[in-house]
DNA sequence: TATAACGTTTACGTAAACGTTAATCTTATA
DNA sequence: TATAAGATTAACGTTTACGTAAACGTTATA
């Protein structure tokens, strides 16, 4: 269990910004101390991490964030009860939830995928603008003799 | 030529957009017509495009873009002012000029691929879980019986 | 030449994502 | 046990990146 500092040492956001994100409901440290100090798990960490390359790396809004922790909480909810409750409704809607998560899960790499694409793209654009720049260095540096 | 409705459609960005880049001096139409509408070249397309691609893939600010984009005008600038004035003065300030240049988009490059690294993490990591997420699903199905 | 469809500037409004400050409480340590 | 270091909530402030509306000018077309 780590405190607040700590947390944002090792996911390199501000204290204030872990606050935020437990005020708009996005992560919410496991556990208290007897004083209120928050204190963040393992599994916590791993989640902001998470959520810290959706953000970045595929630019997302905290408002569509919240949304995919959310089916993901939802599901293992359900996957939680399922084992006390086996019933039919239980197993339906796991399916569904199941599916869902696999739809987001399937479009979110789809994104990712894109953007790869275009980055490898822009990667050898700069790869050909710097060899250009490079030989006009060159040719710069011949002409001052 | 363009007019600023055709320049948001193929660029995907929203006329608002375009006026706001030209207001904080951004990407400035190479033209205007005699009643002052906006006139945008093929090439500030190119280079709307090109933002586009910094603010999106890279997710730098628009600040962060406006010293790119100004590095590389001035540099434009000089190039052609040297053809002009052949003199060792603008030759060591075009020298200079180059190297920032390729210290930008070398530092650029970088951003990119420890981006497309992490992104192909991000990827094989959904693979999985997504195949975790199948077995379960077969799993649930079988149970049906 | 009227009018619809586009453009212009100006200016106020707004949502998102935090920063900052103040007042107060906890906790480890000397 | 005093005190410094770090935590808490509450509330107001700020920046970025546009949206929206108003009032008005331009241009193609019937």
């Amino acid at each position: 269990m780590h405190q607040i500092e700590m947390v944002a040492k090792k996911t390199g956001l501000t204290k204030r910004t872990l606050r935020y994100y437990e005020e708009i409901g996005l992560i919410t440290p496991s556990g208290r101390t007897e004083g209120r100090y928050r204190l963040y798990t393992d599994q916590d960490i791993e989640q902001i991490l998470h959520m810290k390359n959706l953000r970045d790396l595929l630019g997302l809004s905290l408002n569509e964030i919240k949304n995919i922790l959310l089916l993901e909480k939802k599901y293992h909810e359900l996957r939680e009860n399922y084992f006390q409750d086996k019933n039919s409704v239980a197993l339906e809607r796991q399916i569904e939830l199941l599916n869902q998560l696999d739809h987001t899960l399937c479009t979110q790499q789809m994104m990712l995928q894109e953007k790869v694409k275009k980055m490898d793209k822009m990667i050898e654009e700069y790869d050909q603008k710097r060899k250009r720049i490079q030989a006009k260095l060159q040719e710069l540096h011949d002409s001052k003799d």
